[in-house]
DNA sequence: GCGATAACGAGACTCAATCTCATTTCATGG
DNA sequence: CCATGAAATGAGATTGAGTCTCGTTATCGC
């Protein structure tokens, strides 16, 4: 179980060792995050933090998450309502994906070492490198049933 | 195996069970993706009929691809460019995923009885009802190497 | 044919995401 | 401690996929 601000130092660890500075939206971009064990998109991070009285420019966001991506610090989420969300990635590689509702849009996060299984043998059959998966269900959450 | 016309006759049998009109938009977006076994992009929809000489209007291309979703009839594939790409969608259920090359961009199809299987059980498991999957990997194509 | 109404399409609009560029902040070494 | 060059930031303009509006056109049951 890899805690909060575990994220937190080795994104900053990560970060230090490329030769990236510091800088304020940055650590405010970060710190939301180690917040956050589920997905957040580009705008409700934006909103998230000027509630805080933390505002940060929408650019700022971007390309933090960007970065952040490139050094595969978050994970990209995208259950297909045209926005991009992100979570926290651990180092161990320990992930979840979502399951979501089609009538309230809520996002369940779950995991499943049999679907983690059947991807291995799956990318080993292919042939190919396989870096990275998805996968999204589409269904009802419990409240909706 | 499922043919292209047999989808398009699949198609129009359902719409017309479901009581609705012919018109020339749709009927020019179901005739292209008839003829195609993997994904399109609305965009690429819309150049690809203008390019054959048959212009379709952009509201019309949405109306379509939304009203054949609605039905089961086409599969929604988001690979997390931003854009949504449909497909035909077979009634008997077969279907595939997609692997996505970060290098190049290009869609390689390809299916996996033993990650359907796992979703499946997945699905059971879960205790919620799954109507729908999508699995997306990243990786490299043959040609990127 | 006629009429009711479904289907269509030009173009305005929305909004997440990207781009620009002037300003601010950081790290370093003098 | 300050000067300096580079990195980081952010306000605002811009892009572009997708949606909406509404007047026009096509379909089909009669
Ligand atoms: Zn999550
Ligand atoms: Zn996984
Ligand atoms: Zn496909
Ligand atoms: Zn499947």
């Amino acid at each position: 179980m890899t805690g909060r601000s575990d994220w937190s130092s080795h994104v900053h660890a990560v970060l230090a060792g490329a030769g990236f500075r510091r800088g304020g939206a940055r650590e405010r971009v970060i710190d939301l995050l180690a917040g956050e064990s589920c997905a957040l998109s580009a705008v409700e991070i934006e909103d998230a933090l000027r509630a805080k009285g933390r505002p940060t420019g929408r650019a700022s966001i971007y390309r933090v998450l960007e970065l952040l991506g490139e050094h595969d610090l978050v994970e990209r989420v995208e259950v297909g309502d045209g926005v991009a969300r992100f979570e926290p990635a651990h180092p161990g590689g320990e992930h979840h994906h979502h399951l979501v509702c089609d009538r309230c849009g809520r996002l369940v996060a779950f995991d499943d070492p049999g679907l983690e299984r059947a991807i291995g043998r799956l990318s080993d059959r292919l042939g190919m490198r396989v870096d990275h998966h998805e996968v999204v269900l589409r269904g009802s959450c419990e409240t909706c049933g």
